[in-house]
RNA sequence: GACCCGUUAGUCAAGUGGUUAAGACACCAGCCUUUCACGCUGGUAUCGUGGGUUCAAAUCCCGCACGGGUCACCA
């Protein structure tokens, strides 16, 4: 790159963060960070309806959370180049200045066609069986009929003349070379609206090109959009930047582009952060949404991504969100990562209760409640894909003596005598209430195999029952840890009752 | 309907003319283990289809089928 790379993210703040979102804004993100470049987040809120109030922040803080930062937006403005809104930049008057510049050349012209009767048309086109399209009625009218139809209370868009018969074309960095004809692109189409906005494709534009902007990265829905944005470039005499279609991401079952409909899918970022995803794992694994580095490497740090981040290595083909391989991705952050660092996370989670589960353990002192989630983590970093897990493993922990285990699956089961079963719980019971605080209850267990002389399975699987309600358990020395001496010695009683009964 | 695009195992996904067609997830089997899990080892593909080009095609070209994206005073 010979000239300083500048890329921008620009999501229109209509909710939260989506996952598509998440995707565009993480690859403009490896690849300023990658060519030490600059990342720009620029707010696209011409759509004064759709504007969420809370929609900016939102973006903003679950990008924080990913781990995804920028170099120049709203809050960190470069005086060359801001404002970062495009609701103030209209303010300003910057697109209707080259608006007003296409008017001059008469490439833009007023269009006063009615909602209604836009629609009546694109339906007699479908009728007809033709692509829907404006019929530019209203190029080249005079300043009589337009000030005619001012006269009846009618406000004007702004529409852009395309050239008959241009070829627009491009090589896309992941989709190659793309060329579209002017005279299937839809007709004339509006660069602004009837309150004065522009539209996406002017702004865009715009922005581009007055904000130094490089390369330009986004999802392949916006395909279809370059050519027209390419045509104002053009117009107004300006090269366009490096254009990058970033696959779409497709839901396997719909076998379609990801809608925030689709209830099987979290869509949200937010929703990832309060299941006890780590942002670690979600971003090496959108990172592979659409793109793979050479290798056979899966897990990669952000630092290792922005490192081997090869634009050119961009998929064409859709990218298959898949669940079930995210999660395992997420267990295997969870595996490598330390038991204190993990404490801190889920006792932020729950700090944050944005769960029901989070929001329970908020009645646990924090100390004990941190000492709980310790001991809880360490019995199961092993097995677990999400943070949540460990808290509803925390709570079960906690609540344990409110359940009541059924006993019936080892006492009538004929390779477990009644003998054995008491000795062995009975043998535990003397050491725990013999033993002081520093027993090594993995220690005290095999002793009391030896003392009774009981066994394997014989030996293990009541200890689990009488702990945990299973006779499938991690180890039960650790689980028994996890409890108090008191709340230990409760529980073998309990199974010593049901077994005497 | 028009215009663009895609199609490699159950699911993803590498692969850019000559490979035993990577790897991951899921699944199954074996090992390990008191059990569960983890971990380890092994297992599964005539590369959508029909034609070309070539000594050689998953890779290049054409047709077909299927799938998708886009055709807003949304971004």
């Amino acid at each position: 790159m010979d000239q300083k790379v500048r890329v921008r993210y620009a999501p229109s703040p209509t909710g939260f963060l989506h996952i598509g979102n998440a995707q565009s804004a993480l690859f403009n993100y490896l690849f300023a960070r990658h060519f030490n470049g600059t990342m720009v987040l620029r707010i696209e809120d011409t759509d004064t309806k759709r504007n969420v109030q809370t929609g900016e922040d939102s973006q903003r803080e679950n990008l924080h959370w990913l781990g995804i930062d920028w170099d120049e937006g709203p809050n960190k403005p470069n005086p060359k180049y801001a404002p970062y809104r495009q609701s103030e930049r209209n303010a300003q008057g910057i697109y209707h200045k080259y608006v007003q510049e296409l008017l001059d050349k008469g490439i833009a012209y007023k269009d006063y066609t009615t909602e209604e009767e836009l629609q009546e048309m694109r339906e007699r086109q479908r009728a007809n069986k033709e692509a829907p399209h404006y019929d530019g009625r209203w190029y080249g009218k005079s300043e009589e009929e337009q000030k005619a139809a001012e006269a009846k209370g009618l406000k004007p868009t702004i529409r852009f003349h395309f050239p008959k018969d241009h070829e627009y074309q491009w090589d896309d960095i992941a989709r190659g070379h793309v060329s579209f004809n002017s005279d299937n692109l839809g007709g004339d189409f509006i660069i602004e609206k009837s309150d004065g906005m522009p539209t996406y494709n002017f702004a865009v534009v715009v922005d581009d090109h007055t904000m130094d902007i490089t390369h330009v990265l986004r999802g392949a829905d916006h395909i279809s959009n370059t050519p027209k944005q390419m045509a104002i470039y053009e117009a107004l005499g300006w090269e366009h930047p490096v254009f990058c279609h970033i696959p779409l991401i497709f839901n396997p079952k719909t076998r379609k582009k990801l809608s925030k409909r689709d209830k099987d899918t979290l869509q949200f970022i937010n929703e990832y952060k309060k299941h006890g995803y780590l942002p670690e794992a979600i971003f090496n694994f959108i990172a592979f949404l659409g793109w793979s580095p050479k290798g056979e490497r899966e897990i990669y740090s952000k630092d290792e991504l922005i490192k081997v981040y090869d634009p050119e290595r961009m998929s064409k083909a859709p990218a298959y969100f898949d669940q079930k391989k995210l999660d395992w991705m997420n267990a295997q952050y969870i595996k490598q990562m330390d038991i204190d660092e993990l404490a801190d996370r889920t006792m932020e989670l729950v700090k944050e209760g944005e769960t029901e589960e989070a929001q329970r353990l908020q009645s646990i002192p924090e100390d004990e409640l941190r000492e709980l989630l310790k001991k809880t983590i360490h019995v199961h970093q092993r097995d677990v894909n999400k943070l949540l897990e460990v808290i509803e493993y925390a709570w079960s922990y906690y609540t344990v003596l409110d359940e009541h285990f059924n006993y019936d699956q080892l006492i009538d089961n004929e390779d477990f005598t009644k003998e054995d079963l008491l000795a062995v719980l009975n043998g535990l019971k003397d050491k725990l209430v013999n033993g002081g605080a520093d027993l090594d209850y993995s220690q005290a267990i095999k002793e009391v195999g030896k003392e009774t002389g009981v066994k394997g399975r014989n030996l293990y699987f009541p200890l689990n029952l009488a702990f945990t309600g299973s006779t499938s358990a991690p180890q039960i020395y650790e689980i028994m840890d996890i409890y108090s001496r008191k709340t230990d010695l409760e529980l073998l009683d309990r199974m010593i009752a049901a077994v005497e009964a």
